[in-house]
RNA sequence: CGGGGCGUAGCGCAGUUGGCUAGCGCACUCCCUUGGGGUGGGAGAGGCCGCUGGUUCAAGUCCAGUCGCCCCGACCA
């Protein structure tokens, strides 16, 4: 291919809107255009490593007895509305109506289509497990658009479903699954770690994120030097120890308009870690209180999982004052107005003497006790982990936190979509049962992103080999020579010839701006052939990621040689 | 949805106390020059100054509305 026939319009300067390094370096390189917010358009350099990186998730899946389909992008609401994710999914789901009014969705995820075709077509023990899987666009509406294409409305995914006869079955593929997805991550030249994660509007008992590790990333991961590791929304607490101090008589204080736990602290001279937060949510609806330990928070997507809920939020004000009879920040489950339910996270089942607001403006209470002053109805693990808590797996190393990039998510789904559905099978026995499902996701443009956000430099992006647009650059200083033209025709032939993508600087520039040019886009190996090395028959072949220094003189076959052992050819 | 900021050429920006043909750098076309890390010079092409309405002799500039974009804030491949 000839630099100068395609479409690969570079730019010196990002536009002011690209947030991320990764959303700069792919405008720049000419690989994407902005659209409008969260939508963009791929151009022929974007398209060509996107290719890639479907090639080989195609392989790993296929290699895992992935068969792929392909479905609509748009789904009639009645399927929807038989798992009830219609409802549930909220304000994420793109919703439309076509000329008869019926309403149909721009599918975020296919369970609802996959189960279909599956319960349709499928009704033997004999035809499973049987795992599908497709490349398709998929439709968010995002709250907020932003990081170029790691958070876009629309973006491209693989996403595969597998069914099996049971749940020890659906065990055995998850780990072939693991195995694939890991693959993939090596095969894109990650750093990365696969963590336990909360499965969100998917549903289902179990899964993990695959994270790319990158200090740009929006998720926050916990993990322990014994290899456990979790997204922080789903990282377990353990409950602490008791404090077993002898228990002392209730005691109401003046705290005059003083209301948060740091502030009180001071005020009293005790320790946060002896204080309760009470703290009023509305789940679905209904009011209940949670009850936490000072120093500590709700994670909210433990509390909203644990109830079953679809939406949970902090009380308002005036809600706040209805239930417990006080302004916010003087809370307590002692003596609360109304009777709601109490929730313990496992912080406080255990401190004795306590300190809690005490329903009542500027007054707190001391030396609260769990059962002689108030009762709470049911105690889980509800909070926040942080820095330093104590691992839940090994329960001796203590937890960290790194940042990192979710590029793939598996689940074990269970039964959630084959019960709603009816996707069932009969069994040896000619009896019918519900078949067992896992579901799997990698998002393909946000390979890229996260690719380009682990691997460049101030001069731009530095594909990994099995990703990059293409794999050779040759820059022939001036083309216009015959000589160079030869060497230059010869070498593209014998690299092409072995399967190998190569780009010609053809263009009738300054070596200057080809020089630049090559290492924004960031192909891997570039190979400059120029009139003044080419008198003693030597070219030049330098890798991206080295420097200067690391160019090569070489004859063009030494060069071939070695760019063909790079790439196994 | 709340708070903050911005819409002027493909990209980056200036111009905003109302004033005449709306400017600069990069990119683009042509000529000369240069030719191994974004040469130098010259001549060009390209704008409903986001949109609608208003104030005015006169609006990119002032007013109102509206749309879009970005940033900060609680469910995601």
């Amino acid at each position: 291919m000839y630099f100068s026939k395609m479409l690969i319009p570079t730019l010196r300067e990002a536009p002011s809107d690209a947030d991320i390094i990764s959303a700069k370096l792919m405008i720049r390189a000419g690989m994407i255009r902005k659209l409008a917010s969260g939508l963009y358009e791929f151009l022929p350099l974007g398209l060509k490593a996107l290719r890639k990186v479907e090639k080989i998730i195609r392989e790993e899946m296929n290699a895992a007895d992935g068969q792929e389909v392909t479905l609509p992008l748009m789904f009639p609401k009645e399927l929807w509305l038989e798992t009830g994710r219609w409802n549930v999914y909220g304000k994420e789901l793109f919703r439309l109506k076509d000329r008869k009014e019926a309403e149909f969705c721009l599918a975020p995820t296919a369970e609802e289509g996959i189960t279909d075709l599956v319960r349709k077509n499928i009704s033997s023990y004999k035809q499973l497990p049987l795992m599908l899987y497709q490349f398709g666009t998929k439709f968010r509406d995002e709250i907020r658009p932003r990081f170029g294409i790691m958070r876009a409305r629309e973006f491209l995914m693989k996403d595969g479903y597998s069914f099996h006869v049971n749940e020890a079955d659906l065990e055995k593929y998850y780990k072939i699954m693991f195995e694939a997805y890991s693959n993939v991550c090596k095969r894109c030249g990650f750093k990365f770690r696969a963590v336990e994660a909360a499965s969100g509007a998917i549903g289902g008992s179990f899964s993990h994120e695959f994270m790319v590790l990158a200090e740009t990333g929006e998720e926050e991961i916990a993990h322990c030097e014994c290899g456990y590791g979790a997204n922080t929304e789903k990282a377990e607490c353990l409950p602490f120890n008791s404090y077993n101090e002898e228990t002392l008589s209730l005691e109401e204080v003046l705290t005059p308009d003083i209301g948060s736990v740091e502030s009180v602290s001071k005020f009293l001279g005790a320790s946060p870690e002896k204080f309760i937060k009470t703290m009023i949510y509305i789940a679905d609806g209904k009011s209940l209180a949670v009850l936490v330990r000072g120093d500590f928070e709700i994670n909210e997507i433990k509390l909203q999982s644990y109830l079953g809920a679809t939406e949970v939020f902090l009380a308002d004000e005036n809600t706040i004052a209805d239930i417990t009879g006080a302004p916010c920040g003087f809370a307590s489950p002692v003596n609360l107005k109304k009777k709601i339910r109490i929730i313990a996270d496992l912080s406080v089942i255990n401190i004795n003497n306590a300190v809690t607001g005490a329903n009542k403006k500027d007054y707190h209470l001391k030396n609260v006790n769990a059962g002689r002053d108030y009762k709470y109805d049911e105690s889980a693990d509800l909070r926040k982990i942080v820095k330093g808590d104590i691992c839940p797996r090994c329960k001796k190393g203590k937890i960290d936190f790194s940042r990192g990039i979710e590029i793939g998510h598996t689940f074990k789904l269970g039964t959630k979509y084959s019960d709603s559905m009816k996707a069932t099978y009969l069994d040896t026995n000619g009896k019918e049962n519900l078949m067992v499902m896992g579901c799997y996701g990698i998002g393909v443009t946000r390979i890229l992103a996260a690719t380009i956000e682990q691997s460049h430099d101030e001069n731009g992006i530095i594909w990994t080999d099995n990703i990059a647009p293409f794999e050779v650059i040759i820059v022939p200083v001036n083309f216009a020579d015959e000589k160079t033209k030869e060497v230059t025709q010869k070498i593209y032939d014998e690299l092409t010839s072995k399967g190998l993508d190569v780009l010609i600087d053809d263009r009738d520039e300054r070596a200057g701006i080809k020089f630049k040019d090559a290492d924004l886009i960031g192909i891997p190996y570039r190979i400059t052939i120029g009139e003044k090395n080419l008198v003693n028959g030597n070219i030049e072949l330098k890798a991206r990621k080295d420097g200067k220094d690391g160019i090569k003189l070489l004859k063009p076959e030494e060069a071939v040689a070695e760019i063909l052992k790079i790439y196994n050819k």
